[in-house]
RNA sequence: GGGUUUAUAGCUCAGCUGGUUAGAGCGUUACCUUCACACGGUAGAGGUCAGCAGUUCGAUCCUGCUUAAACCCACCA
């Protein structure tokens, strides 16, 4: 038999591990002998193949394995499926970003070379990707993976936009859209952050015709002046009304402009005059259209300024341009005056890059249909909980306002946009085949990658096959599981599509979580190097106390400071299992206790308690609170399990009688496979370890299944005995602490008990006391003693000074407790509104106090 | 502007639909190299539950306001 090492050793536990579980097909669902469990599934949010994953998917991953392996143990048929994200634009950018090195350039190679290269790229990644997934030790079925850009996904990418053009739901329009300058591609909302950066505000004179007089207008853009097609004001506001069908001078290109009113102008911001740029702003863009203004585009694909601006600014970029024309204006002596301010400016979430907004066409899926199909189940019972619930608020509330979703992306890398032109006629067709390449054109433009990811929970489940065993039997998904920042990009999108192409929501439940900062609140990045690398922790400390440290020391739907304290705690509390595991596995010595004739009351008390203990674990798993399920665990384990009944059974163990050291380590027994299988879905390669050293058992303990309570009752009496010894035992300590006496020196004891219960606790009272002399009296004759439920204790000493002290300082504390219960209880309005069991709790507590401080004061 | 969240011990956080002597870990103090564990043990110290009102027999918990912090959405040229 093999030994266990005196400390956890994680290298050595978790080596094969993976391996073995994978060898016995324990991580796959849909298995011949499963049919009969009802199933379970889940999608893992699809990590993008741009390269390592970080402490933000360990997070979210081990939630759900943790969820995954909790279900599988309580006999469901798991599905956990793995996949990745093409993720269109972040990919693209990291492959140009290597050929750039490589002196390449993706306009020379082309787009079959780039895409070939792209391939390459995911290929590679996607086995580092894969790695890692198993070292986090993630229990998926890896035989499912799916990839939301391979051959089965684009078929069904296509099948599910042409259903939706044919609809109507999808279209082709010129808009003002967040133009990225540095990856050259449309954006949607989403993908645009905005930030309070430092910007200016530029007050400059445009003069009118007859240059007597000039409007002030306010601009943070100026270069945006090139396409300026008129001046605005409100209609309302009266000291400008004399202008209105009047014309100014533009001050960047000395063009005319004509006043026009439109009440979209508030007349209290800044001068109340505006300037109005059709094609460079969504707001100036519908004011154009509702007065019929030229949309003039002065901006290239990378913001520089094109030939529709002055020759002098053709081909400087956006800022620079911004910058001349300022100094211009002003030597024209049309400059006002420059103020520093915070705006809010629109950033490109890949790049970066300030958002340009530009009037371009692009293809967009008409949301407001789509979301109200969304809200009406949700207001339904058929409805998705959200847990915490707080984010079903948040995830209605974006559906009601959602614009339509800019779907195409001018990138190779991803789904080509299923639409043709007829090079001859200019037929626009969508197509579910490739149409002819001599006659038809295809669409250049790919689409947004959560446009494929937004299918997954059914698209994986090999949707639209129907009598598909996966989607008949695993969808709609049992749970969603993931943070709080992609609700937005995808929670809402899949429930949309799901929605639209299922009738039901994609998923019955949804588990968010928050982010993972570090020890202060700040965010992990590069630039503050205050990251921590998820798969250091492993290689450090293992891959259980990482799962373990960000499971557990969160609260649902709020962020965790993570730090290197939360892991040596982890770490600490996993050696401690190991350790008392080594303990109990030698006693046991390789016979597996099997009958528990003669229980001792610490026995039956540490039962109880194991009961109590379960059914809180199992009502806050099932809630996905699993950081409140592992803290009631915590406790048992390390206060009541191995701080005290470890060390009680020392006594039991030592006993004569083979019946009671059997029940003994009977209890130990049970009770540390309990822990362990509960255990397991936090930790799952040392309670496998543990595990493959209890005799007559499984061959992994994957093949056992979750622990029901341990059916042996305990009375009151014993309850009361085992929490009268502890206390005791306390008592005793505390008085040689407070005595400077070292904890091993001898102390002599009285005991008023009957013979009974003395029998009882003696052997106990005296092992850790380590009395010379105990004496059992029929009644305490002294003045310092303690009362405890079962029994009193005198300790005998020639300084009673302490005793004294802790005997007051417990009366005074006895009287106050006293005092509350007796305020209450003549209070009329408790007596007559407070619930009767209350008030029958509180009489007895009363009683129980007098009584206790009665004890103290005969 | 709209919305959400947070405020509990020196630090990081629990507190499970209102009644507890308000808990844990780290840190800290004293003691212990006791035969599972120094990645340990024992015993302590440490809290006006941000503030003010209200509801209630009763508020850390519910409501309102105030203060402080974080986040999300929308966005004014």
């Amino acid at each position: 038999m093999k030994e266990m090492k005196p400390a956890f050793e994680h290298k050595e536990v978790e080596k094969g591990k993976v391996d073995f579980w994978l060898e016995n097909h324990y991580f796959e669902a849909n298995l011949k002998e499963n049919q009969d469990k009802p199933p379970f599934s889940m999608i893992i949010p699809p990590p993008n193949v741009t390269g390592k994953l970080h402490l933000g998917h360990a997070l979210d991953t081990t939630i759900i394995d943790i969820i995954c392996r909790y279900k599988k143990l309580n006999g469901y048929d798991v599905l956990f499926l793995p996949a990745m994200d093409h993720a269109g634009i972040a990919t693209q950018a990291k492959v140009e970003e290597k050929l750039a090195k490589e002196g390449k350039n993706k306009y020379e190679m082309g787009r079959d070379a780039f895409l070939s290269e792209a391939w390459k790229w995911k290929d590679e990644y996607a086995s580092h990707i894969r790695k890692q997934w198993h070292a986090l030790g993630l229990s998926m079925d890896y035989t499912k993976e799916r990839f939301t850009l391979d051959e089965k996904m684009n078929k069904v990418v296509t099948l599910v936009f042409k259903t939706l053009y044919d609809k109507g739901l999808i279209y082709r329009g010129e808009r003002i859209i967040n133009w990225d300058p540095v990856l050259k591609t449309a954006l949607s909302d989403v993908e645009v952050i905005y930030q309070e950066d430092k910007g200016k505000f530029y007050y400059f004179k445009y003069w009118l015709e007859d240059k007597k007089e000039y409007l002030t207008v306010a601009t943070t853009r100026p270069e945006t002046m090139f396409g300026d097609q008129a001046v605005v004001i409100n209609s309302k506001d009266k000291r400008y009304l004399k202008y209105i069908g009047k014309k100014v001078i533009n001050p960047a290109n000395n063009q005319l402009l004509e006043i026009i009113a439109d009440d979209y102008v508030d007349p209290s911001f800044g001068t109340g005059v505006m300037k109005c740029t059709p094609a460079s702003d969504p707001n100036d863009f519908e004011i154009a259209k509702r007065h019929n203004l030229k949309m003039v585009k002065i901006m290239n694909e990378d913001a520089s300024l094109n030939e529709n601006c002055p020759s002098k600014y053709v081909g400087l970029d956006r800022f620079k341009a911004r910058d001349q024309l300022v100094e211009d204006i002003k030597d024209n002596g049309n400059l006002i005056k420059i103020e520093e301010i915070l705006h809010n400016v629109g950033h490109s979430e890949r790049s970066h890059s300030v958002v340009e907004p530009m009037l371009s066409k692009q293809w967009f899926v008409k949301m407001s249909v789509l979301a109200k199909e969304v809200m009406k189940i949700q207001k339904s019972k058929n409805k998705t909980t959200f847990f915490p619930s707080r984010f079903s608020k948040i995830f209605y509330q974006w559906l009601e306002k959602t614009n339509d979703w800019c779907i195409s992306r001018q990138l190779w890398w991803g789904h080509q946009i299923p639409v043709y032109t007829n090079k001859k006629t200019g037929k626009v067709v969508c197509s579910l085949t490739p149409l002819d390449k001599e006659k038809y054109e295809q669409d250049s433009d790919v689409l947004d990658t959560w446009f494929s990811s937004a299918l997954a929970p059914f698209a994986f489940l090999n949707w639209p096959d129907k009598n598909s065993q996966l989607y008949k039997r695993f969808f709609p998904l049992s749970l969603m599981s993931t943070g709080y920042d992609i609700i937005f990009f995808w929670v809402e999108r899949m429930a949309i599509d799901g929605v639209e192409f299922n009738s039901v929501m994609p998923f019955k439940e949804v588990a968010i979580h928050g982010l993972v900062r570090d020890e202060k609140g700040r965010k992990m990045s590069k630039t503050l190097g205050n990251g921590i690398d998820p798969f250091q922790v492993i290689d450090e400390y293992g891959c259980d106390v990482l799962r373990y440290s960000l499971s557990t020391y969160g609260t649902p739907g709020l962020d965790i400071n993570y730090s290197t304290n939360k892991i040596k705690d982890s770490r600490n509390f996993l050696n401690k299992i190991w350790n008392a595991s080594r303990y109990i596995i030698g006693i046991i010595n390789n016979n597996k206790p099997v009958s528990a004739t003669k229980l001792s009351f610490f026995d039956k008390w540490i039962i109880s308690r194991f009961n109590d203990t379960l059914s809180n674990i199992k009502k806050n798993m099932n809630k996905y609170e699993l950081g409140q399920a592992a803290s009631y665990l915590y406790k048992f384990i390390y206060d009541e399990f191995c701080s005290q009944y470890l060390e009680y059974t020392k006594v039991s163990l030592q006993s004569e009688n083979k019946e009671i050291v059997e029940s003994a380590k009977y209890t130990l027994y049970t009770i540390l496979k309990d822990v362990l299988l509960i255990l397991f879905p936090f930790a799952p390669f040392i309670c496998e370890e543990i595990y493959s050293y209890l005799p007559d058992e499984k061959k992994s303990i994957y093949e056992e299944s979750y622990p029901t309570p341990i059916k042996i009752s305990a009375s009151k009496n014993d309850v009361e005995l085992a929490l009268s010894v502890s206390d005791a035992i306390k008592e005793i300590r505390n008085f040689k602490s407070t005595n400077l006496l070292s904890p091993n020196a001898p102390i002599s004891l009285n005991i008023e008990a009957s013979e009974k219960v003395y029998s009882q606790i003696f052997p106990y009272i005296q092992r850790f006391s380590f009395a010379d002399k105990i004496i059992r009296l029929d009644k305490i004759d002294a003045k310092h003693f303690v009362v405890l439920p079962c029994f009193k204790l005198e300790m005998i000493s020639s300084d009673t000074s302490k005793l004294e002290e802790r005997k007051k300082k417990t009366i005074e504390n006895l009287n106050n407790e006293i005092s509350k219960c007796e305020n209450l209880l003549s209070n009329k309005g408790f007596l007559a509104k407070a619930p009767k069991q209350k008030i029958e709790e509180e009489k007895a507590k009363y009683a129980k106090l007098k009584e206790e401080l009665n004890s103290y004061l005969k």
